[in-house]
DNA sequence: CATGTAGACTAACGGTTGTTAGTTAGTTGC
DNA sequence: GCAACTAACTAACAACCGTTAGTCTACATG
């Protein structure tokens, strides 16, 4: 530890994700990182094993912690359109904390090598889950009858993409974001939503 | 020409545009581009400058059509929401005729060298317009009074992903695709939506 | 039949890539 | 005060990068 409170692997998977965001996996050298850090990139090497590796930190920690994030969602006991306000948060609240790594998890994630079938696999369960979610709010007449599978991708992908967009908006706080958002997002769908 | 009706340099700029949207610009080398034409990497300069060209022509010929798509929206006489509907099928109808491209203009734009500028000014001008739609509907009382910049940034992020879901959705067609985004996109924005 | 051109090829260039080996200075624990 | 460890360094590696030069063949044009 030092004084910031982060070991020096910290401090490097933070700068790799910070420049993978900025050029992507592929267009940033290790000496590009090195530089970043004010060292050279074989001593890079005393803390980490590859810069794939780096790409698999960042990347995996983050897809678990949405899957965790979706497991909770899944088993609580509130409204379907509460669950979807408790998915914006989820997305809102990891993107707020981890920015530079969602960058990797949206645009690098094909270089993966490893470790690629199992972040398919946990994309995969995500998104079956959200649809299903909608599915039942659409029977239970929480959510408008359109294509489970369009409500999906159009909320997913925005909130996806939040990580372009948050940098650019912190005078909104956590909360009021994730209200505002959900607003957008939601009322579209909600089925009781209510227009004046 | 050959029988397929396009020349060798569009071959090559197709076949680009796809591997880039595989696995990035920067992951694509020119012997990875060869192979996928059954050449030699050397063989490509005799119809291309340069890697570097390739991704300018595929990224700047999309962002212009854009732009001039955004333009005639812009002077047409139609109602917001109609206005609206357009720039979906306006997105719409470029990613299915150039879903390779689409990925670059998304996620490689910022390998733009001597066109990176001319390409920010575009993409500026292009949510500034939209952004401007979307107030002078709120002001017309045809879209509900949320946050102007959180709505554009909603649609714009589902339909810059398009790119992505298109493809696995090919039995949809055009119209109908068009049609069911815009529901979800615009009624949930839309002030006088119905709900039942 | 001679000539020009289109489009492929081989060979090679200078530079960059991720990574390893081996070394060294500073700090910590006994 | 010596040993062990941490974390930096220099030097170098083999592989790969985009690109150029120069050559060869097939075909069209006169």
């Amino acid at each position: 530890m030092n004084t910031t409170g982060q070991t020096r692997k910290e401090e490097i998977i933070k700068t790799a994700a910070k420049l993978f965001k900025e050029k992507g996996y592929s267009a940033v050298t290790m000496r590009d990182l090195a530089k970043a850090l004010n060292m050279k990139a074989a001593s890079l090497y005393n803390h980490i094993d590859s810069k794939q590796d780096l790409l698999k930190t960042i990347i995996i920690s983050l897809a678990e912690e949405f899957t965790r994030g979706m497991e909770t969602i899944k088993s609580s006991d509130v409204s379907i359109i509460d669950k979807l306000r408790a998915i914006v948060s989820l997305h809102v609240n990891i993107t707020i904390h981890n920015t530079y790594g969602m960058a990797s998890l949206n645009n690098d994630w094909m270089h993966l090598e490893d470790q690629l079938e199992y972040y398919l696999s946990l994309r995969k369960n995500y998104e079956e889950d959200f649809v299903e979610i909608i599915k039942s709010g659409i029977e239970a007449r929480e959510i408008r009858d359109s294509n489970p599978e369009i409500i999906m991708f159009s909320i997913l992908t925005t909130l996806r993409s939040l990580y372009l967009w948050l940098p650019k908006k912190d005078d909104l706080n956590r909360e009021e974001l994730a209200k505002n958002l959900g607003d957008v997002l939601i009322n579209g769908i909600n089925h009781q939503s209510i227009t004046e």
